[in-house]
DNA sequence: GCCACATACTTCACTAGTGTAGTAAATTGT
DNA sequence: ACAATTTACTACACTAGTGAAGTATGTGGC
């Protein structure tokens, strides 16, 4: 079954998109947040105070989207941006109390998604699905 | 290694974004089109005259996102749009064929794309692979 | 020391999706 | 037969991303 076979492109998109929209619905309930959101406060949260550069290229995205998504962090009052003494060009971001907080109440919707997943996935299998997701990162990027 | 530790959802979700960035710009300089464009157009085209719910509830998507889409691909005479004889709420979808002659183009770029993927992911693994995703498919999802 | 280039970020127009609230047509129950 | 409900689609405000063009600051070569 080579990917032509299995339609791999779009079936992986919407396989992405559907957990992609479950978790948005349950996050938005429980938290406030979305998928999106969450994902960056975690790495801002995780590595420090990070610069909008770090935050794009961990998730494989251009600064652009980086610029936009902090301004609406930054307004929810969940991260704070400021300049970077370092480097007058760059900003820090770093996780506030508040976003501390919201990030934790995430823990629990993650863990419920995932136990739907371990459910539906037990763990050998697990552990080839991410194998092979890593293979598609690898073969697509990491031309940061 | 469950699927917290793996931290499977970002996973997937990264992946699927590279993915479909990297597609996304080759279709873009190969034929003219989005993936998003070219998932819709091959529904269409293989599925005869179809509704927007159809082409909806195949993407596990809303309504609105397909008028939107389908408003787009009919400006760019990809497709037809008409209203139902049988059902005077709904509209029959069907491809051009100027969107056939596009459509055509997308099979090499998507070939040259599932090369690279056979490349990294042999035929076993591709086979697990889209297992796998199936489940997640079906995990989350068909409450349609 | 300065010029060319690289880097960090912004802005803007665009695609693409959700979710809610609506309209009009079809269907169902009694 | 007709009211209530469901269905197919639209409109709108919103999040979230790309990609191209621009600004301002840092850096390396000579």
């Amino acid at each position: 079954m080579s990917a032509s076979k299995t339609r791999i492109y779009f079936l992986l998109q919407r396989a992405a998109h559907r957990l992609k929209t479950e978790a948005d619905a349950a996050l938005m309930r429980d938290c406030g947040l979305t998928t999106a959101q969450a994902a960056v406060m975690t790495i801002v949260a995780e590595h420090g105070p990070v610069t909008q550069k770090y935050v794009a290229t961990t998730l494989s995205q251009r600064e652009s989207a980086i610029t936009a998504m902090a301004s609406r962090l930054v307004k929810a009052g969940l991260i704070s941006k400021t300049r970077s003494a370092a480097d007058s060009r760059a900003f820090e971001l770093a996780i506030t109390p508040a976003g501390e907080r919201a990030l934790a109440t995430t823990r629990s919707t993650f863990g419920a998604i995932n136990a739907v997943l371990d459910e539906q996935i037990p763990d050998p299998d697990m552990q080839a699905l991410a194998a092979n997701l890593e293979k598609i990162m690898v073969a697509f990027g990491n031309k940061n």
